[in-house]
RNA sequence: GCCCCGUUCGUCUAUCGGUUAGGACACAAGAUUUUCAUUCUUGUAAGAGGGGUUCGACUCCCCUACGGGGUACCA
């Protein structure tokens, strides 16, 4: 068996979106578990898609979710460029060898000219003809032309493609490691440029010679490339490496959350959450919210998306990188389509959030508050931590929650004021804060029984004074225990929130 | 239109001919909790339809329906 190496091979169009992401995931886990390589090849061939910034952000989602490539554009090995741009040079003459076996050949129609075609030829029946066996003979191209007629095109700037010459009659089979076998009938199959008129080859042709050159044993990808695959498989016959030609696994595609077709980038916006690994803001046209930004652990964002269309045949559901690693197999990927579901993903996060190492918990926590230009202390943090850590479901939260900590309500709840909130305890909780001022240690241990003894003196119920102190502390009365919100701000903070407090429930 | 792939609770899925069709998310109820949340317990909920094959089909085969992908000098 030849040593496995898979490659995860995006095209620098615009943003990976999170189908990307897990593509490069079963990838990356496959190769892990084989001892194989996990390569990361740019695909770059379209000169009028290409997007500044794209290859950037991919590989940084690569890397902020964790998936490092040992072969890259980044990382260089003994394979590349791994951009095939930089590769240019290496296809044409795959091509014109092609061309040389009688298996490809030269064309020169124009954009009109096929469009003139198409038309031409479209039936009720067939409304999409295609150039292929059938048509080929009455199109301008080398088996069509004379050698001068030839030379005379090319001296004139006519744009000329290769395209592959695919036979009639015959059969095209594939196993899929996923699908079992598939069969295609090369009637069919199109003949498909394989070299464009700008030089550059398409992705049919870059793929087979670039796999070959850098020697994929499996290939890995979404589903919608499995009709090309035929295409593929002749072009793998027709330089004759049939025999070691990599093995095929086509995932099942992402779908929309409701309503029908693959997910799209616009469907973040449209349902209200991100369909990116990161934000996306090109130099121009529109912004995507990422998971990073919305909150997302990425820890947690990979088992969410591994989950969707593989299981290991076992009830567990929440699996670290090195579980997964050993846990994957491309035999138990399913075959069919998962529909995208947030509820599902932002559970996966909140799981992950609550079991955090502190020490971890605390450095995020003071992330989030520095995005809003503030500080907290690591004790603060931590604190902060300890209270939400069973509340919250994204990050931003801990910034929404635990600013009490660092910042005093300049309200209190309205509702709480009106309905709940009785004026002649006022004395009583004013007499509190001087308790609470001199109060030492400050602790859970201390303030409970003095509490407790507050309350029958003056005949409050738990369900009335604790409330009233968390509204005087957060503004709410809400939230997690009373005894960790007053000893995450202090004694002497305490007792001036209660006397502020108590003036805006006047 | 044609080609290819698919179809189990609302959603993600288990089952590889014999199960009370299991788990998770979501939802509902109850318990715990000073509140909210967490946690725990319980519950509602599924084999697209029709033919075969078989002692026996969710599982194998065929047809239909539906869904997805492809049908570009885009990947």
């Amino acid at each position: 068996m030849s040593p496995v190496r898979v490659r995860f091979a995006p095209s620098p169009t615009g943003a990976l979106h999170i189908g990307g992401i897990r593509t490069a995931l079963y990838n990356y886990l496959f190769a892990r578990q084989q001892g194989g390589t996990f390569i990361v090849r740019v695909e770059d061939t379209d000169q009028a898609r290409f997007v500044p910034g794209a290859e950037n952000y991919i590989l940084r989602s690569l890397e902020w979710v964790g998936l490092i490539p040992e072969e890259g554009p980044e990382q260089g090995g003994p394979y590349g460029p791994y951009r095939q741009s930089e590769r240019k040079e290496i296809y044409m003459d795959y091509a014109r060898k092609l061309v040389e076996a009688g298996r490809a050949y030269y064309a020169f129609d124009t954009p009109e000219e096929l469009e003139a075609m198409r038309q031409r030829l479209a039936t009720p029946e067939n409304p999409m003809p295609r150039y292929d066996f059938l048509s080929r003979m009455g199109m301008k191209n080398s088996l069509t032309l004379t050698a001068e007629e030839m030379a005379a095109m090319r001296s004139n700037g006519v744009p000329e493609v290769i395209r592959l010459k695919v036979p009639e009659g015959e059969k095209v089979k594939i196993t899929d490691l996923i699908r079992g076998e598939v069969e295609f009938a090369t009637q069919e199959l199109d003949d498909k440029v394989l070299m464009k008129s700008d030089g550059m080859p398409t992705y049919h042709m870059a793929n087979v010679i670039d796999d070959r050159l850098m020697r994929i044993s499996h290939v890995i990808r979404g589903e919608e490339w499995l009709s090309s695959t035929a295409h593929h498989v002749l072009l793998y016959r027709y330089f004759g490496w049939e025999e070691e030609m990599p093995q095929f696994a086509h995932l099942p595609l992402i779908l929309k959350p409701e309503g029908n077709g693959k997910l799209s980038k616009r469907d973040g916006a449209k349902f209200g959450f991100p369909v990116f690994p990161m934000d996306w803001k090109p130099e121009e046209g529109e912004h995507f919210e990422g998971f990073r930004e919305t909150g997302f652990l990425p820890e947690a964002l990979i088992n969410f998306l591994v989950m969707l269309g593989w299981n290991p045949g076992t009830d567990q559901e929440i699996f670290n990188l090195e579980e997964l690693i050993q846990a994957f197999s491309i035999g138990k990927i399913v075959k069919s389509g998962a529909r995208f579901d947030y509820q599902k993903a932002k559970w996966f996060n909140a799981h992950y959030i609550q079991n955090l190492k502190p020490s971890e918990a605390v450095s995020l926590i003071q992330e989030e508050f520095l995005k809003h230009n503030r500080s907290v202390l690591s004790k603060q943090a931590a604190d902060i931590f300890d209270m939400y850590r069973e509340r919250v479901t994204l990050l931003p939260e801990f910034y929404s929650s635990g600013l009490f900590v660092v910042q005093a309500p300049d309200a209190v709840d309205p509702d709480f004021r009106s309905k709940k909130w009785k004026r002649e305890w006022n004395a009583a909780f004013l007499d509190l804060a001087d308790q609470l001022s001199c109060t030492d240690p400050f602790e859970k241990e201390s303030l409970e029984p003095m509490f407790k003894n507050f309350m029958q003196t003056h005949g409050l119920k738990m369900g009335e004074f604790l409330p009233a102190i968390r509204v005087m502390v957060s503004g709410t009365p809400m939230g997690p225990d009373v005894y960790l919100m007053l000893k995450a701000i202090g004694a002497s903070e305490a007792a001036s929130r209660i006397r502020r407090g108590l003036e805006m429930l006047a």
